[in-house]
RNA sequence: GCGAACGUAGCUCAGUUGGUUAGAGCGCUGGUCUGUGGAUCCGGAGGUCGUGGGUUCAAGCCCCAUCGUUCGCCCCA
C-alpha cells in the first residue's frame, strides 16, 4: 500500500451526495428566480487566452492569481478565474444578432490561484447573471430585484441581510466637483472610502488630508464629513442634489422601494472594484453577527464589450457565490432537509429477488425513482442504508406481498406506514415529491416577481 | 505574499512535568433477533499520533522543516 493522500487538491473540494444535495438545492433556486425574469443559460470555455484577462485588468492580479499554463500549441492560457470577459467576448462576438436587451446567466466554476479562507475557495462556483444592452436605471433596478428575490427564494426575510448601494458615477462627481480632486487624488481617494470601515478614524482622516495637500485640507475634511454622514441620498449636501447622477440613483431607490425592496441602503463607502464600474454598484450583506461579510455584489460595466474592437454595448451585473450563499443559510438556519434523490429503497424479505426486481422496473416505467436492494441482508441492515442515504420511503417486499400485489410502503421521516397497491404507491410517492420540491423551493408565484 | 493557531481511529475529541502494549463516544463490522431490528444486548476490526528530520536512555508531548486546515492582513477581476 503507497498510500496515495486520498484528500483534494488544496482549495478544492470534493462534492460527495450530501455535499450534491445542497449544491443543487441552491442552484436550482436561483436557476429558478432568474429565468423567472427571463434570463437564459449559456456556457463558455473552462480555458481562455491569457490576454482576456490581462486587457481587462491589472497585469499583478492576473499574474498572481490565475492558473495558466501554455499549451501543447504554444499559446499562453488561463483557466477562467471569472466569466465577465467570456460573455462579453461572446456577446462582441454575435453582437448584431443577439437582440437587445440580452438577459443572460451561467453555473459555471472558477479557479483562482488565492490563499484559501472561509467562504474563499481556489476552486469555487459562481451564478452570472447579466443585462447587455440596456442602459436605463430600471435595468439597475432589475439586478438588484433579482439579487433581493435570490435571497428571498431561500426563506431569508430583510432584517438578515442589507444592500447596499453607490454609483461610479455620482463618486466620480463628488470627487471632482465637489471636493475639487484630480484624477490621481480621486483614485487614492475612493481607494481610501473603500476601507473606511477597516481603519481608525483618526488614520483616515490623516490620509485624507494627506489626500487633499496643505491648502485644501480643511475645507475638504469638512465637506468629507458631510458626504460621509450621509445616510441616505436625502443628506447628501444641497449642491449635488442637483445632479444628473444623483438624481439617477433617487430614481434606482424609487424603483426599488416600488417593487418591495426595502432594504437597501444608499453607502458612500462602497466601491466595490473601481477598476471597471461605470455607474451602479451594489453589495448584499450578510446581517449575521458571526458571518458579517459582503456575500456578493455586481454593477454597470459599460466598457467591456468594447475592448473587442465593437461598439460597446451597456452591460449590468452580478453573480453570487454557492460557498457564500452556503454559509448565510447555514448561519441563518435555512438549510433545509435535502432528501435524497432516489424516492423508494425496495426491502426484500426472504426469497423474493426476482419478483422485487420486477415491481421496481414497473415503478421505474412509471417514473418513480427506485433502487433495489439486492445483497439478500439482514433487514437491519437494509433499513440502515436506505436511511443514511436519506431515502424517503421504505418498501418491503416479501412473499406475502407478492402473492398478494400489496405492498408496505414506510414514510422513513414520519415513520408511518401504508398498505398499497403498486398504482396508489406511484400517486403516494408522486405527491409526496411534488410537496417537498414546493416546500424546499417555494413556488415563483409566491416570489411577488414583477417589475 | 505577511502574521497566528491547529493537525491523535471514518467522524468528534481525551491523552498528566517526556516514561510500559495510545483511549472514549458515535460510526463500521459479526452475532443476537427472523416481517419494521432505524432498537437492545454481546463480540470484532480499525491508529507507524499529518509527513520528514533532530534532541533524549525514552517523543503523541520538546526543537526544525514541510504539507494540510482554520483565523486575521493583502487581495477579492
Amino acid at each position: 500500500m503507497s498510500g496515495l493522500p486520498s484528500q483534494p487538491y488544496k482549495g478544492a473540494k470534493d462534492y460527495y451526495p450530501e455535499d450534491m444535495r445542497v449544491r443543487n438545492y441552491i442552484f436550482t433556486t436561483w436557476k429558478r428566480v432568474v429565468e423567472g425574469f427571463g434570463y437564459e443559460a449559456y456556457d463558455a470555455p473552462l480555458l481562455e487566452p491569457l490576454d482576456l484577462y490581462t486587457a481587462k485588468t491589472g497585469q499583478e492580479i492576473v499574474n498572481e492569481q490565475t492558473y495558466q499554463f501554455v499549451d501543447r500549441g504554444g499559446r499562453t492560457v488561463a483557466i477562467r478565474p471569472e466569466m465577465t470577459p467570456s460573455v462579453s467576448r461572446m456577446v462582441a462576438a454575435r453582437r448584431q444578432e443577439l437582440g437587445y436587451p440580452a438577459r443572460l446567466y451561467s453555473l459555471a466554476q472558477f479557479m483562482r490561484y488565492e490563499r484559501p479562507q472561509r467562504g474563499r475557495e481556489r476552486e469555487f462556483w459562481q451564478m452570472n447573471v447579466d443585462m447587455f444592452g440596456a442602459d436605463a436605471v430600471t435595468s439597475d433596478a432589475e439586478i438588484i430585484i433579482i439579487a433581493d428575490k435570490l435571497m428571498r427564494a431561500f426563506g431569508a426575510d430583510k432584517k438578515m441581510y442589507t444592500i447596499r448601494i453607490n454609483n461610479r458615477k455620482m463618486i466620480n462627481l463628488m470627487m471632482s466637483e465637489y471636493l475639487g480632486l484630480d484624477v490621481v487624488q480621486s483614485q487614492m481617494m475612493i481607494k481610501l472610502f473603500d476601507r473606511k470601515d477597516k481603519l481608525p478614524r483618526e488614520e483616515f482622516d490623516e490620509q485624507a488630508r494627506n489626500i487633499f495637500g496643505d491648502e485644501q485640507h480643511f475645507e475638504g475634511m469638512n465637506k468629507i464629513s458631510k458626504l460621509l454622514q450621509a445616510s441616505s441620498m436625502a443628506e447628501l449636501p444641497r449642491e449635488l442634489l442637483d445632479s444628473e447622477s444623483v438624481r439617477e440613483v433617487q430614481e434606482l431607490f424609487t424603483l426599488l422601494h416600488e417593487s418591495g425592496v426595502d432594504n437597501a441602503a444608499f453607502d458612500i463607502s462602497l466601491m466595490r472594484g473601481f477598476d471597471y464600474y461605470t455607474g451602479m454598484v451594489f453589495e448584499v450583506f450578510d446581517n449575521h453577527p458571526d458571518n458579517n461579510r459582503a456575500m456578493f455584489g455586481g454593477g454597470r460595466y459599460d466598457g467591456l464589450v468594447g475592448l473587442f474592437g465593437v461598439e460597446p454595448i451597456t452591460t449590468v451585473g452580478f453573480a453570487p457565490g454557492l460557498t457564500t450563499m452556503e454559509l448565510f443559510l447555514e448561519a441563518h438556519g435555512l438549510m433545509p432537509q435535502l432528501p435524497s434523490t432516489t424516492d423508494v429503497y425496495v426491502v426484500t424479505l426472504g426469497d423474493v429477488h426476482k419478483q422485487a426486481r420486477k415491481l421496481a422496473q414497473d415503478l421505474r416505467d412509471e417514473g418513480v425513482r427506485v433502487a433495489l436492494d439486492s445483497t439478500g441482508r439482514k433487514l437491519d441492515k437494509q433499513i440502515k442504508t436506505a436511511v443514511k442515504h436519506k431515502i424517503n420511503y421504505l418498501l418491503f417486499v416479501g412473499e406475502k406481498e407478492v402473492d398478494s400485489g400489496v405492498y408496505r410502503l414506510k414514510d422513513v421521516l414520519n415513520e408511518t406506514e401504508q398498505e398499497l397497491s403498486l398504482e396508489r404507491i406511484v400517486t403516494t410517492v408522486k405527491d409526496r415529491r411534488r410537496k417537498q420540491k414546493q416546500a424546499v423551493t417555494p413556488d415563483p408565484d409566491d416570489l411577488g416577481v414583477d417589475l
